[in-house]
DNA sequence: CCGTAAATGTCGTCG
DNA sequence: CGACGACGTTTACGG
């Protein structure tokens, strides 16, 4: 291995630097911080973030775990983080103002709700949203290109595929046009039609849903859940 | 205003803690974090990052700015951050190992190379590698749907359209065909043949594009930059 | 490990 | 301010 220093191997516990700092990243680009004052934040995996007094939730450069912290007893002190895709952070420290650590253990983790499988539940549920008359073939049908969220029959016995996403966006219709192009090459399902479902659906993904004739359905998260049994059942 | 509490106004300064907390965010979704201890990273803007020791530099919960920070003299310890959206990130502390503040200053900010627009720049002055004796029409072509890439002229008179992406997947055809579609309606143009063009192409992605008549061609940065004389005008 | 799709995506740019 | 595409996207999930 190339030169010195200390490697630190797992601590369980948050270390937490303010330094003046000069950051170099190479790896997917290259990418590099002049000196500043910014804050440093080594994770027990070894992960790295490098944040500046503003901006949003994302540092202005990083290593993401797995990865490896050297540290070498140069002058200026040097920070050299590597990962195994040869991607490389290093980081030169010429004066620090602040360092501590802290012990956190185990985060218990976040619990979410009104995320896009729970739409899926509701909607699996309450079938008459999207058409009156509606019935389950499956969730999550499975395609060669990928899962199609609802399959469903329409009364009078043609398929439905439904497209279900927090913000419809163009993206949204793409995929959906994909996935009914596939759908109607099966004989035993053509012809396969298309709703596309979403809280809120842009106007261009509109347009360019309903040039295909694709429907489609804004949906209401609060009214769905209000309405069914998993709403209390879930959460 | 609805209750009482200290309003944190602009500070030109990052206020470190860790905390045994709970927090409960409410807004484009609900999301909970059962107690336990944490980083809690207060930036000058009022934005709000929520750390555990892991995962990676995504914050469990945060509030991006613009926001607001009001800290409740109640028990336990509650600061409640706001936007003008509505959404609400309610932190309660129960316990405070540590509580720092630091002067950080404006970042001169991130330098980068490698990214999308370079590959462009340099492959608008080599279009020989996406083929012999190719000319230039115009960078950023527009239309109505956005901006392609490249247009360019081949030696027999026929436009080719090019989509430059740094990994090629799905999307980036679907792009390309979006724009071959509208600009083959123009009487001017038509026929237009398309060009997939990035420094690696996803095999889904070449097999679609292929099978759209899309011609999938795999760029050499290191060798495009080498040879070109913006490579050392840039950066 | 690859491939696909979701994300409180975030971030920049342009109209 | 909205729309749109890039991002070192990251992250989760399924084969």
């Amino acid at each position: 291995m190339p030169g010195g220093g200390r490697v630190t191997g797992y601590r369980a516990s948050v270390r937490i630097v303010v330094a003046r700092c000069t950051v170099n990243y190479v790896g997917r680009l290259t990418a590099h911080l002049p000196e500043a004052d910014r804050v440093i934040i080594v994770k027990a995996d070894g992960s790295v973030l490098v944040h500046a007094d503003g901006g949003s939730y994302k540092p202005l450069n990083w290593m993401s775990p797995p990865c490896t912290l050297r540290e070498m007893e140069s002058d200026p002190l040097t920070w050299e983080v590597t990962n195994k895709a040869g991607e490389r952070l290093v980081i030169c420290i010429h004066a620090i103002s602040h360092d501590s650590e802290h012990t956190l253990g185990i985060d218990p983790g976040l619990v979410k709700d009104g995320v896009e499988s729970h739409l899926q539940a509701l909607l699996a549920e309450q079938l008459d949203v999207l058409g009156i008359g509606y019935s389950l073939v499956r969730r999550e049908y499975p395609t060669a290109i990928g899962p199609v969220d609802l399959l469903c029959r329409a009364l009078d016995g043609l398929h439905v595929a439904v497209e279900i996403k927090r913000r419809g966006e163009i993206d949204g219709v793409e995929q959906l046009t994909r996935y009914l192009e596939l759908l109607n090459r099966d004989p035993l399902l053509a012809p396969v039609e298309g709703v596309f479902a979403a809280q809120e659906i842009k106007p261009q993904a509109r347009t360019l849903a309903e040039d295909r004739g694709i429907r489609c359905v804004v949906l209401d998260y609060e009214e769905l859940r209000g309405t069914s049994d998993v709403g209390s059942r879930l959460f």
